[in-house]
DNA sequence: TCTATCTGTGCAAACGTATGCGCAAGCCCC
DNA sequence: GGGGCTTGCGCATACGTTTGCACAGATAGA
């Protein structure tokens, strides 16, 4: 079980360690012959390189740390998956690490990353955001951000107009009572939804009721109480706008088992267009996140910041309205 | 941007290396004055130790590798959640990276572990399988699969078990024209679960129809465009059972678009019980999977290898039916 | 007072790799 | 045949840690 290094080969080729190095790196000054032979015995005794030394001396790891709040967001999932797609084809391994929306892990996993000596670091769904400034010292490495307008290195999609079209949407089709959805746990994301979704309200004449905004936690359960509890009100509203699509699904259901139906009797739109949401029923409207562009982005910004590129600053991607089939005109009161 | 070392420490704190080193490893040899100083410069000097130079010396990353193959199904970032859960309580980091159910992009990332001396790798949803056996002193390091009966290092759910119950519930609510929607990506599993379908139709004198098989991905996508296909047929089934709960979810899907009522013109029973399934419409029938229970057998498993436990083996988890709205009785023939 | 133990620290080697430099042998060209 | 260039390789050092050992001074026991 012990681990075969560049010394080893050294020996059973009859050279020094130096010329293993070099014929595995394919070092111009040695002989093919050499580098044959000692290509061949490394094959065969099986050797895998030391990463740690390596990067110990090149001093660079090749490694780029992503932390995700939790993997089980379809949204965030796709999301690592085009960071890990480009990544890789720069030549960076990913290293990836769940903070599960506590501030404290999400320290510890930056940490851990930090001791391991990856060369920069994407937060998605930082719960330290701004914080990572004040800290420059103590983690002495680009670290890139999503949806954080005040952090200088971010790519955020554009909340405010994708919130504004979902509720001019509901409001376009006759709704005056809509409903939202938060997520306590998502600070930035969050209050730019809120945000618009007041401001259409109040652009179109409609008081703010407090009674129709609910803390959520952008998840499936979650999305299932908060209908429960906007059925509860003595005033139901006719349409609703989830902070993301799994809240929406989960709402989606709770009207479900309350047997009302969408978008007869209510409209839902989410945020996100996950896959789940072209299988859900009914078919949920919906606002699309570039999700793959943003993965690019991020990924890219980082990459420059590690290169030390100048003029690197925040990017805002648009979002799209994607009308199904969960929305539609109120019930005509009876 | 230049890391701070235990050298510079020492030379502000006008000790050596060692005494720093000692210092913050809490040595009982070195005076509680000298800690203090030296742990006060160390943090506001920024000291973060290299994990690299400190494994390397040590000869232990305190690291694992989890192989997944995505990280977009739900029951597979449920798994990985629970494994990091108590890999992190044992004091191991864990290092995530995908596979895409790619065999040499999984060849790949378990070099990339190996590279990087993770003391033990999880592969969830093998494609090489019993390859690994025979790569033993190419990657001498325990390798734990999940669902892989021949492999000595598995654990596994009850697959032949859990798919004979959810088929014998459809035949005991009277179906016999049940379809199979096969995962082609998943091996193991899949012919396990197919072979059990077989066997209960055979038991219940239920003739197989190869044009109720169908070769799904696994997906949402794939488990809807099953559904056509199924529908097109000239004797279409009365019931699914499908590889997992994305693709009934999927098929729930391609139903639904096509005006089929579940359960009234059809039945479907998915496979792993993951959130969603009791948040789609109709509530799913599925087998439940203990997920925890398997991350944690999982990891256990693994840690007992690397301690060189003997008598490591084998572990096979049960599989539940939890019957939900998504089954009834086949539709009397008009 | 002399030895024996304890306390606090430094020296040096080691982990596995990469690389600047030096050196010897061979080659080419004039 | 001599100077320079090329080829092929080894020596030594460095990366940032940990740790066995040595050592000096203090303390204790007789």
């Amino acid at each position: 079980m012990m681990e075969v290094s560049i010394k080893d080969i050294a020996k059973a080729a009859g050279v020094s360690p130096s010329t293993v190095s070099r014929a595995l790196s394919d070092h111009p000054r040695i002989s093919t012959e050499t580098k044959g032979r000692i290509r061949g015995l490394a094959e065969e005794m099986g050797y895998t390189p030391s990463l740690l030394a390596r990067s110990l001396v090149t001093r660079d790891t090749a490694t780029i740390g992503v932390v995700i709040t939790s993997v089980s967001d379809p949204f965030l999932a796709h999301l690592v998956t085009s960071i890990e797609e480009v990544a890789q084809e720069q030549g960076y391994s990913v290293l990836m690490s769940s903070s599960y929306l506590d501030p404290d892990r999400e320290l510890e996993v930056v940490g851990a990353f930090h001791g391991r000596r990856t060369r920069g670091i994407i937060v998605i769904g930082s719960q330290i955001d701004t914080g990572y400034l004040q800290m420059r010292d103590r983690f002495p490495l680009p670290v890139v951000l999503t949806n954080c307008r005040t952090y200088p290195y971010s790519v955020s999609t554009d909340n405010p107009a994708g919130a504004r079209r979902a509720v001019e949407h509901l409001v376009q089709l006759g709704h005056r009572r809509i409903a939202y959805i938060a997520n306590r746990r998502s600070r930035r994301s969050n209050s730019d939804r809120r945000q618009s979704y007041q401001q259409v309200l109040a652009a179109n004449g409609i008081p703010v009721d407090e009674d129709l905004i609910i803390e959520g936690d952008g998840t499936l359960r979650g999305g299932s109480v908060a209908a429960q509890i906007l059925l509860s009100r003595s005033q139901p509203p006719t349409a609703v706008f989830c902070f993301n699509d799994m809240t929406a699904i989960g709402v989606l259901s709770g009207l479900q088992q309350a047997r009302i139906r969408v978008p007869e009797e209510m409209s839902v739109v989410g945020f996100d267009d996950v896959e789940f949401a072209t299988h859900c029923h009914p078919r949920l409207t919906t606002i699309r996140q570039p999700t793959n562009l943003m993965g690019q982005r991020l990924i890219h910004m980082l990459l420059a910041l590690i290169q030390g590129q100048q003029g690197v600053g925040p990017e805002v991607l648009p979002a799209e309205l994607v009308i199904r089939e969960s929305t539609g005109p109120p019930p005509t009161p009876a």
